[in-house]
DNA sequence: GCGACAG
DNA sequence: ATCTTGTCGC
């Protein structure tokens, strides 16, 4: 850890001038990382074996993008399961594919910068108000393992934010990384020989080892060289529950379902974030102010692509001006069946009284394709707003 | 001494 | 993480 670095960063919790014995969290991170990894468990739960695996989480976070000076985000967790087909039509055994089954987002306000090595502060508090969420109110969907956008025992202390936030919550994690981290143990030179060897075909790696003989983890090709003919690769880590080898097929059963090469639910919550992240803008251009990434969320988190498309359909409709209130907005106006009305519209104008319709537009017209089979609940029993804003 | 450092 | 531009492929 260069501390020249860490002071260039202006931490808010210390001051530049401070002597670097004075840096108390980072210290204290130190300590917790250590005594994290003497937790981590890096064989196999008794009983695991891929054949079990039902449930896949992924979990990642996109950033505002365009304005300055307050660092917004917006945390994703998605949930896959994992299908057999029972159509074979080749010889193999199990043609297999995943579909998104679960979808939530937070809003996350991130007070502290990024410092390399200490990701989970940023990111960790996130990930875990995510799980609470789904344990709340989908506990039968929770995954058998999470796939974390990072890294895990591949860490300078051997605790990247996979590992952390898996023995914290007591999961299964896994760390995925699209670039290496080099630190004292693996260096810049061992980087650069791990990133000149050529990985061809689908499920070619090479472990990552330490100058100390431990094993970081693996530079693994996950995408088809039919499909993808860039040299693309991710970094895959122990995050906690399992060894390196289960680490290994777990992720490639993730990346050849898909056409990329992350993992399917890495993938799908990295453009669920973006998604979101592409509306948060367009309604900020016409209405600046916090309350338009909670927005932008909510209609994200608690309509369907197909509750939405009706919303939309109902709304374009009949002539509106887009600067009214949507309090002003008249039901009877609507061309819809009532019971349609009162399921959507109704508890739609209640959670947004104030806001703009062409706000409430611009929200609506969120594309999630990948979504389209993925079902909400009906918007009347949904709680708006509760616990979706988070301080960091 | 300087730059680089998962997201 | 994000910005950018062009390029390749379906």
């Amino acid at each position: 850890m260069d501390l020249a670095y860490l002071l260039s960063l202006e931490l808010p919790i210390c001051k530049v001038s401070d002597s670097p014995s004075n840096i108390p969290s980072i210290q204290h991170w130190t300590s917790l990382q250590h005594n994290l990894r003497a937790q981590l468990q890096d064989v196999d739960d008794p009983g695991w074996s891929l054949n079990v695996l039902r449930r896949v989480g992924g979990l990642d976070i996109s950033f505002e993008t365009g304005t300055t000076g307050t660092n917004r985000a917006t945390a994703v967790l998605v949930v896959c399961e994992l299908t057999v087909n029972q159509v074979n039509d080749e010889n193999e055994g199990t043609a297999s594919a995943m579909t998104e089954i679960y979808e939530d987002a937070v809003d996350v306000d991130m007070d502290l910068p990024y410092i390399s090595g200490f990701l989970f502060v940023r990111e960790v508090f996130a990930y875990e108000l995510l799980l609470q969420r789904l344990r709340k109110s989908a506990p039968e969907l929770e995954p058998d393992v999470f796939l974390v956008d990072g890294s895990g025992v591949f860490h300078p202390r051997q605790c990247g934010s996979a590992s952390h936030f898996g023995i914290s919550n007591g999961l299964r994690t896994i760390g995925v990384a699209k670039k290496l981290l080099c630190f004292d143990d693996f260096d810049k030179a061992a980087g650069e020989q791990v990133e000149q060897h050529m990985l061809c075909n689908f499920g070619d790696n090479i472990p990552l080892v330490g100058s100390s003989g431990f094993v970081y983890g693996l530079a693994l090709r996950t995408a088809h060289p039919a499909k993808d003919t860039s040299s693309k690769r991710i970094y895959v880590s122990i995050g906690n529950g399992f060894c390196l080898e289960s680490t290994k097929d777990v992720i490639l059963k993730c990346c050849d379902v898909g056409g990329s090469y992350l993992p399917e639910p890495v993938r799908l919550a990295d453009l669920t974030g973006r998604a979101i992240e592409r509306t948060c803008k367009q309604i900020h251009q016409m209405q600046p102010g916090p309350e338009a990434r909670q927005i932008a969320i909510d209609i994200s988190n608690l309509l369907s692509n197909k509750s939405r498309k009706t919303l939309l359909d109902m709304l374009e409709e009949v002539s509106l001006d887009l600067h009214q209130r949507l309090a002003s907005v008249q039901p009877e106006s609507l061309k819809r069946k009532r019971s349609t009305v009162e399921e959507l519209f109704l508890p739609l104008q209640g959670m947004y009284p104030e806001a703009q319709v062409g706000v409430l537009l611009a929200a609506l017209r969120i594309e999630k394709p990948w979504a389209a089979n993925l079902h909400k609940e009906c918007l009347c029993k949904q709680r708006a707003g509760e616990a979706m804003r988070v301080a960091l």
